[in-house]
DNA sequence: GCTTATTATTTAGTGTCTAAATTTAAGCTC
DNA sequence: GAGCTTAAATTTAGACACTAAATAATAAGC
């Protein structure tokens, strides 16, 4: 709906862009697949074709169809090439860097994980360490980094429309992750930031319980609270970023602050410990030591350990008041719930579910995530693919670069 | 982004809509303007506008510039014909029904307001309390039925992006709103439900406060509490239209209920003049009677009486609360708070902007809405006429209709 | 009345699409 | 293998919309 002029050759691309979703969506297609899908002519869509070739943006297969099959001439078939680049997808947290090398299609060709070298690393050390575990993946995947078209970050911060890290945040003084500075200070690769919440959102959308909804939010309930919020397909970003931060729950009753569902686990389990209540945990965890890892709280419980389970009730419940919370404000159709102890807050789902219903009149579906520590980076490789998909025209496939 | 094949004939709908948002902005432009505003040739600006006058969505005006001035041969002068068709806006509360009419340039033409006949009138006699109000609306401004384009109306319920009031909600049964129903059974006007805080959100962003803000939320105040969210130019519904419907607030610390500003003040007030304490609101009220209503409240507080003063402050600080909350959902740039009550709301503003900023990092602005009870109506306005300038070109103006 | 400035209109040329006719490359039948 | 059938590709003619450049119109200034 802008504002923009509009010569003859726009038409064109209006075509190739019609064509190229068609091709990046259906694994080979025909001339007269492509008829049917985009309405346009059979001498348009093979010119089209022809012109996405020439591009690097597709290919054409040999037909070899299935003997003894159809009569006529053989159609050509043409597909998406998604060799004709690579994008990156970086989690960055506080003390780890994820890196995944996706090819155009999504497929994961490489993936590396680093650790900084400590909380007090400086933005140089841990700026090097992301450019080594970048150069380490594309390495395994045989990719070069002329190949890559974009790179989708993640950050525990929030980031506005235009990918920027809050002013002030204690993030921005960690990292040093503008465009074209730090790690990618001696690449031109398009980088874009995004809060990680948010790309959790991408990613379940993507290839998680979301995909084809349209209004979902994700928690990100690990150490901390926050949320990715997608409404009508698009992410919520807000005015400065931080739409879905969930900084300030502490207003809310029982809710005493954004902590996540490890880290409850974590401080209540140690209080009970503490108390000297019976409980597995204390086998669990160990003679001597007081520090309780959420872990054992959800081994515990899984074992019908009362205590631990009574902990469970108390942080479902905790979460219900989050969630009810959320559907207020958004109505989504869908809240997954991610982050590091994914996995174990399934137990926590019929508490939640309950507690939940009771707090909101039309309650959500409620999904917990089975993408693990892939969440955010494969949310990253999304937010990177959409680029690359958004600017495909105005871009140069990695193959036909320099030529 | 949409998967469309494209013709040669769409150019010239894209140059069209192009030339006919500039024409929209500004008062008579000529060739020349449109040359720049564009990116077009003049040759092709001249035939696009020539286009749009034999559709009647533009006209020519009399050049008669100001002698004395420019060389050469006179440009013609083009400019949008607002009075090529007109919108209906309503706002259908439980009460009473307001009708703004008004051109395609969104100038009010003529207004109309009436009382349903009492809480319980069937959906029947509502149904023909809004067609009567309608066309005595239509007859002020001497426009016919025949000239109106669209039809927004504002209701207080949850409407999904489809125009559907949710199911089960009560306003469902009292109303009978759907297309092609009700109050417009007999017109093909096509109409446009929408929440009535949504509606709001649209207003103060078109003529309000929000001018120009892409990230605002709305909090319509007055009985009961509901928010209109804006992000990023785009009303939010969420999957059932229920999003920032306020409706599970109990659970918030310090926010008992989704009462309005309205309401807590009577209820306040009323349970302090039981208590007996002495206060000026008992002078305005007059003696012999109970009922405080908000207004004497309000009164009272801007006389100086203390009991008034310390009301609104309990009422600012409960609705610093809700925003406090909104902000971390969405982190809008504005807050706007509208509602019956809105004038009287200004009091307010000390102290609820005091509270905010200690409840949240970076608050966001907050204003009083200043539009009365023209804010939702004057938004259903807006959404006609988003409905009328997105669908022009496949409209046809009223003054050509069965030509 | 001539020049100059500005705009409108006309003309020729280009890119893109459609529709219809033609060509190509198979499978099938005898 | 010749000929028929079929499906797809290609070619051709025509339509539409745009640009660029040339031409025409209209007013102000001298």
């Amino acid at each position: 709906m802008d504002t923009s002029a509009t010569t003859p050759q726009l038409l064109r691309h209006a075509n190739l862009r019609a064509v190229l979703e068609v091709l990046r969506a259906s694994p080979a297609v025909t001339g007269t697949d492509l008829i049917q899908a985009t309405g346009l002519t059979r001498a348009t869509v093979i010119a089209v074709c022809d012109d996405l070739i020439a591009r690097g943006w597709a290919r054409e297969t040999d037909a070899s169809r299935a003997p003894g099959g159809q009569k006529g001439r053989p159609a050509r078939k043409f597909e998406f090439n998604e060799h004709a680049g690579h994008v990156l997808g970086l989690d960055v947290g506080m003390a780890t860097v994820r890196v995944l090398v996706a090819d155009l299609s999504g497929a994961v060709v490489g993936r590396e994980t680093a650790r900084f070298s400590g909380h007090d690393a400086s933005a140089g050390e841990r700026s090097e360490t992301i450019t080594a575990t970048i150069d380490a993946a594309l390495e395994a995947a045989g990719v070069p980094g002329s190949s890559v078209l974009s790179v989708g970050v993640g950050v525990a911060a929030p980031v506005d429309r235009k990918g920027r890290i809050a002013r002030g945040h204690h993030l921005g003084a960690l990292f040093d992750l503008g465009h074209g500075k730090g790690p990618w200070a001696d690449r031109d690769w398009p980088v874009l930031l995004e809060n990680d919440a948010n790309l959790a959102a991408l990613a379940e959308r993507w290839r998680g319980a979301g995909s084809g909804v349209d209004n979902l939010a994700v928690v990100l309930a690990g150490e901390r609270l926050s949320s990715g919020l997608i409404e009508s397909g698009r992410l919520l970003h807000g005015s400065g970023g931080g739409a879905g931060e969930l900084g300030t729950l502490e207003i809310v009753e029982g809710v005493g602050s954004h902590d996540g569902i490890a880290k409850l686990a974590r401080l209540w389990g140690t209080a009970a410990l503490k108390a000297g209540e019976p409980t597995l945990i204390r086998d669990l965890v160990g003679p001597g030591t007081t520090r309780v890892s959420a872990r054992f709280v959800f081994e515990a419980a899984a074992a019908g350990d009362a205590l631990a389970l009574e902990i469970l009730d108390r942080i479902a419940r905790r979460m219900a008041r989050v969630l009810s919370l959320i559907t207020t404000f958004f109505d989504p159709e869908l809240v997954v719930i991610g982050g590091a102890v994914a996995a174990s807050a399934t137990a926590l789902l019929p508490a939640l579910t309950e507690e939940l219903g009771k707090l909101v009149d039309s309650p959500p579906r409620v999904a917990v995530s089975d993408m693990g520590e892939a969440l955010v980076p494969t949310g990253a490789v999304r937010l990177a693919l959409d680029h690359v998909e958004a600017n495909m025209l105005d871009l140069v496939p990695a193959a036909r670069r320099g030529a």
